[in-house]
DNA sequence: CCGTTGACTCTTT
DNA sequence: AAAAGAGCCAACG
């Protein structure tokens, strides 16, 4: 398996209406591949059909995104999620791999 | 094959 | 509190 399939294999685990971020994605993946998360996912080939726009940065802000940042809030507003300053509520939101 | 880069995070100034 | 440094791993040239 390769490392993007099993992040588009994380990814569509993660409940509607709920985010998750890069660093719980690479413990998932049983190592500290922070970077490297985001990586692959950069280099997804169906950013459309994986929810990569739920990943966001262990801080609560949302971070970057292939087709621009503003898509990505749209697309996090879009779930029910709300944003303020760039920055999501993780208390509420956000989603532990267990 | 080695060095650089990146949608990152943690620790230390 | 804010900024800088260190660590991390896959992909690309």
């Amino acid at each position: 398996m390769n490392f993007d399939q099993k992040i588009c294999n994380l990814l569509i685990k993660i409940p509607k209406g709920k985010v998750s971020t890069y660093k719980y994605l690479a413990e998932a993946l049983n190592c500290k591949a922070y970077r490297a998360v985001g990586n692959a996912l950069n280099k997804n080939k169906s950013p459309e059909k994986y929810p990569c726009f739920k990943i966001i940065n262990s801080s609560g802000f949302v971070g970057q995104y292939k087709n621009g940042q503003k898509t990505k809030i749209r697309l996090l507003k879009k779930e029910g999620i709300h944003i303020k300053n760039n920055k999501i509520n993780l208390g509420k939101y956000l989603y532990k791999f267990k």
